[in-house]
RNA sequence: GGACCGUUAGCUCAGUUGGCUAGAGCGUUCGCCUCACACGCGAAAGGUCACUGGUUCAAGUCCAGUACGGUCCACCA
């Protein structure tokens, strides 16, 4: 609910020729809510779609009656509490769509423009220097009408001799102050900085129009005069009340016009002293994309620098991000949830606090129909006629201060605000509460809701039609979702906040910490004592596209998770996005796009078209040249403006395949390892491992000890090492070499059959919170077929893979067999390689001649190393040499392999064995100099100086032993 | 203007208190339709870790600066 969702329906009524004024406040909302509606069905339809774990009975949305009731309650506690309050501010004013705007939807764009100098008079003549007057510089003239003061720096030379005269406005004939302000730059030509390039050093100062003036004119309490209506027009009637007869002919003029209008007037009197080119940054509606206006005008604040609030979100943070809260905040102290918040990654504890320490109030009126109305009815009423209690209470009050008195609409004693809007006349609000609370406020009168609205509004009080800020009723998600301030209302949620709040996480993205995250943490502390909503704040990295910008609607780079689900499944989807989230800040995703007619694949261009728009599409150049034709997958679909078409063809990446291809992994292996076990029976007694095959004490080891990986992982929010983890473990141990090594073996052995089901259980169970889909359906086959147990791997069964237990980790991991298992793996290697540079068929076995130490080696491992490396037989070298052999140096000894091929070929042993001498000789080279370091022998660590001797040591028996066999070549 | 992130193999990226010969996937090259999987199996080639200086026995990793790309904030920082 926001102004993003009110623009586009406004859009698409306009395009049907509806506009929203003329169909009034209650339809447009009805229309505002169908559209809601149907974007709402997308957004489940997707999160479903991708498997997302959530409870769909209690779906919510931030406009629902329960959260809506929330939304008033806190906007009532707030307001009887003094934290909210109105006042006159400037707002970022949208002077076509006349609606208020928030610093966010500003856009800032540079604009070619022009500096005017103009000059003011002074009005008691010249000074002794001769000077008769300031030269103010400003890219704005036409605000001029509304000037109450010229500024200088007193720094600035000339400050002296000024500060404390006054000029006469030109055209308006008002005699404003000239005030001394160092925010003003001084004019410096040589400067790098272009404001002082440009600076004449006085600045004219515009309080109702300028929001760096309106500070100013806070400094020097300096009159404020609104010279400007709604619409941008020159007006009166918003607080200009000397309009001189000059500038009655200005009224009504639009700002566009009133500015050349101003500079005429100013030339054709010689006080435009010159015009330069200057080109600045100027804030834009994101709506209408014309210069905001800086507006004055009454708006809803909650005062969120109060410490209650500020304080309280900055107190929130874990003392090893922030040690020390800021100046001006209270310390932290027994409050449930001091001290309790953590971001990962550490940085954004940073961008947080720095964010609360430079806070401001924050606005939460919008003038919008879409969204929570806000809950206050106002009435202006002459001073003599207001209440006597809220005359008393405004005596000696200022205009414009608000005072909280006790309500006289009902005598529940609940608030009433009070303000002087002029000397004599007040504002009345009344803030009324939600029904249910209005229920429990302890009153004597027994009005309704309806009753007490009736009441005020005969009374003459309307309601303001502004709406809040969208992320107010955001902020209180935690609480209203949760059925907040009365449970016992809803009954589905009685308990739920107690269950669910605090949550354990909150995964956001980091442009969203201070709208969404802040707010939260300030609500839900404010309102439940001081308890967080959640302990821990993940912000994941965001995905941008293959030119690194930033994936958004409007730009049409955005990518739909339903297309790349189409094109490669929610699984595969799901673990490439894993794989990616780097505690880095983003990421990049090449988009492709599908053609739906030829099925080809292409890159999208994106470009910008007059309307300022961007489209994708192979792009064609109009055959006149004047203009861009915009090619959509081969229909040309017009010039430029396609926006608010969906494209034809559906996005893909590339990036997806990995986790496509390791869904299929997972289906396949499954699908052997099922066939393997069928038929299988259950032993007696959870297989003891003891018993077991050296390759099946080792998966198990490799297991637990993935298993205690994937926990560290998880618990750092390190969600990339537990995608590559979960790949590593089960494509490289379980399939390339697990599966592989007990194919000879598994058939005619129960208790390995009893590993491989225990192991293909578990790698479900850790896969499925990352491939949901593909796990579930495996899983009641997997159930159905594994045999037992393994004594020590804790797999309680369960009907639904979702709900079955994660494995626990034994603590004593078996690290011998892992060891043993890479030796065995680097002689595999070895042999492999040998095979692939003789070109061996798969089939054909070798026979391998082995030294004692080998010989030991591949007995431990019971078959492994034969299996993996394709070797029929092995035989002690003492029996003598074969014929024809190849020679191998592994861990200092050397073995042979023979039954690669037929004839000996003496140059490709001698190339290979050169090769792997020289690259021996380079490592002896690389530890015989870290050694020969005595700076690292007596300052590195023994275990590390140690750990270099015995690499040094292996590495030259291996140089030896490849040495040797080389000599035996000959 | 400020803050933050990135720059490592042709491409997309890992590399958490500095420490073994800097890794993965894709792509490339070679050999395989080996009875789970060619979305596969085995092997190989490929990197002066953006640049400059510093700290250290030791720097992709820490510090300072530069360049390029990006994100956010902009009254403030």
């Amino acid at each position: 609910a926001g102004i993003a969702t009110q623009t586009v329906v406004e859009k698409r009524l306009l395009s049907q020729g509806v506009k929203r004024l003329e169909m009034g406040r209650h339809a447009f909302v009805a229309r505002a809510q169908e559209w809601k509606d149907e974007y709402e069905r997308v957004i489940l339809d997707q999160l479903a779609a991708m498997g997302a774990s959530t409870d769909n009975a209690r779906t919510r949305f931030t406009m629902d009656e329960m959260c809506a009731t929330a939304v008033r309650h806190a906007f009532f506690r707030f307001f009887e509490d003094g934290l909210i309050y109105r006042g006159k501010r400037l707002v970022n004013w949208d002077p076509v769509t006349r609606t208020a705007l928030a610093d966010d939807e500003v856009e800032m764009e540079e604009v070619e423009g022009h500096m005017w100098y103009l000059r003011y008079p002074l009005v008691d003549g010249p000074l002794p220097d001769g000077t008769a007057h300031v030269t103010v510089a400003t890219t704005r003239p036409e605000t001029m009408l509304g000037d109450t003061a010229v500024a200088v720096n007193p720094d600035d030379p000339r400050a002296a001799d000024l500060v404390g005269r006054t000029v006469r406005l030109p055209i308006v004939d008002r005699e404003i102050p000239i005030v001394a302000d160092d925010y003003v730059v001084m004019a410096d030509p040589e400067s790098s900085d272009a404001k002082a390039q440009y600076a004449s050093g006085f600045l004219k100062v515009t309080p109702a129009h300028d929001t760096n003036d309106w500070e100013i004119g806070l400094r020097h309490e300096l009159p404020v005069i609104n010279v400007m209506g709604p619409d941008g027009s020159i007006s009166d009637e918003y607080g200009w009340d000397d309009v001189s007869a000059d500038a009655r002919a200005f009224v009504g003029l639009s700002r566009e016009d009133a500015r050349a209008a101003v500079v005429d007037w100013f030339e054709e009197r010689d006080l435009l002293e010159q015009t330069r080119d200057y080109t600045h940054s100027v804030g834009h509606s994101y709506r209408s994309h014309v210069p905001i206006e800086p507006w004055l005008s009454d708006q809803w604040y909650v005062a969120v620098t109060d410490d209650r609030l500020r304080g309280s979100a900055i107190r929130a943070q874990v003392p090893d991000q922030v040690p020390e809260v800021p100046d001006g905040v209270a310390p932290r102290g027994e409050t449930p949830g001091d001290g309790e918040m953590r971001f990962y990654p550490d940085r954004y504890a940073r961008t947080y606090l720095a964010w609360h320490e430079n806070i401001r109030d924050w606005c939460i009126s919008r003038q919008l129909w879409w969204g929570h109305q806000i809950p206050v009815w106002l009435r202006l009423v002459p001073l003599a006629e207001a209440d006597e209690h809220i005359r008393s209470a405004l005596d000696g009050a200022e205009v414009d201060e608000a005072v909280l008195v006790q309500s006289s609409w009902t005598d529940a004693g609940a608030a009433h605000l009070v303000r002087l809007v002029t000397a004599n006349e007040v504002e009345e609000a009344v803030c009324i509460p939600p029904r249910s609370t209005l229920a429990r406020l302890d009153r004597t009168d027994d009005k309704t809701e309806t009753e007490l609205i009736d009441t005020l509004e005969s009374a003459g009080y309307e309601r303001d039609p502004d709406v809040l800020d969208t992320w107010f009723s955001s902020g209180l998600w935690p609480l209203s979702t949760m059925g907040w301030p009365w449970p016992e209302d809803y009954p589905e949620t009685i308990g739920l906040l107690d269950s669910f709040n605090p949550t354990s996480v909150l995964s956001t993205a980091r442009e969203i910490i201070t709208l969404w995250v802040s707010r939260m943490v300030m609500f839900n502390r404010y309102f439940l004592d001081g308890r967080l909503p959640f302990d821990d704040v993940f912000i994941h990295a965001m995905v941008q596209d293959g030119h690194g910008q930033k994936m958004s609607k409007s730009l049409g780079n955005g990518v739909d998770p339903r297309d790349i689900i189409f094109s490669h499944g929610a699984d595969a989807m799901r673990f490439a996005l894993v794989q990616m989230t780097t505690d880095t800040q983003d990421v990049r995703m090449p988009v492709e796009m599908v053609c739906p007619h030829t099925g080809e694949t292409f890159v999208p261009e994106f470009i910008t078209t007059s309307a300022g728009h961007v489209v994708a599409a192979p792009i064609q150049k109009s055959p006149g040249g004047d203009g861009e034709m915009v090619s959509v997958y081969g229909e040309v679909t017009g010039l430029a403006d396609v926006t608010d078409e969906r494209p034809l063809a559906r996005n893909t990446s590339s990036k997806f395949d990995l986790g496509r291809n390791f869904a299929n992994k997972v289906w396949n292996a499954t699908r052997f390892a099922l066939r393997r076990l069928d038929g299988a029976q259950a032993p007696a007694q959870p297989v003891d491992l003891a018993d077991a095959a050296f390759i099946d004490r080792w998966i198990i080891a490799r297991l637990q000890q993935t298993v205690a990986d994937l926990n560290t992982a998880i618990a750092g929010y390190q969600f990339n090492i537990v995608a590559d983890t979960l790949y590593d473990f089960v494509w490289h141990d379980v399939c390339d070499r697990y599966l592989e090594a007990v194919k000879p073996t598994v058939d005619d052995d129960p208790n390995q059959q009893v590993v491989l089901g225990v192991v293909l259980d578990s790698v479900l169970r850790l896969m499925h919170p990352v491939m949901p889909f593909v796990t579930e359906t495996l899983w009641p086959s997997v159930s159905a077929a594994r045999p037992g147990d393994v004594a020590g791997v804790d797999t309680p069964a369960a009907d639904i893979l979702a709900a079955a237990s994660w494995p626990t980790v034994d603590d004593a991991i078996d690290d011998a067999s892992i060891a043993t298992f890479d030796r065995a793996f680097a002689l595999i290697g070895q042999i492999r390689a040998l095979r692939a540079e003789r070109n061996v068929k798969p089939r054909q076995d070798v026979t391998l001649h082995v030294p004692d130490g080998m010989a030991a080696l591949i007995d431990e491992t019971g078959g492994v190393i034969q299996t993996l490396a394709g070797v029929g037989s092995v035989v002690p070298i003492m029996q003598g040499r074969p014929d024809v052999a190849s020679p191998l140096a592994f861990e200092g000894e050397e073995a042979l392999v023979s039954g690669l091929v037929d004839e000996a070929d003496l140059d490709a042993e001698r190339t290979r064995l050169t090769k792997l001498i020289e690259s021996k000789q380079k490592q002896i080279g690389g530890f015989r100099g870290k050694l020969g370091n005595e700076g690292y022998v007596n300052n590195a660590p023994e275990a590390m100086v140690q750990e270099t001797r015995d690499l040094l040591a292996a590495a030259e028996a291996d140089l030896a032993a490849a040495q040797a066999a080389l000599d035996g070549l000959d």
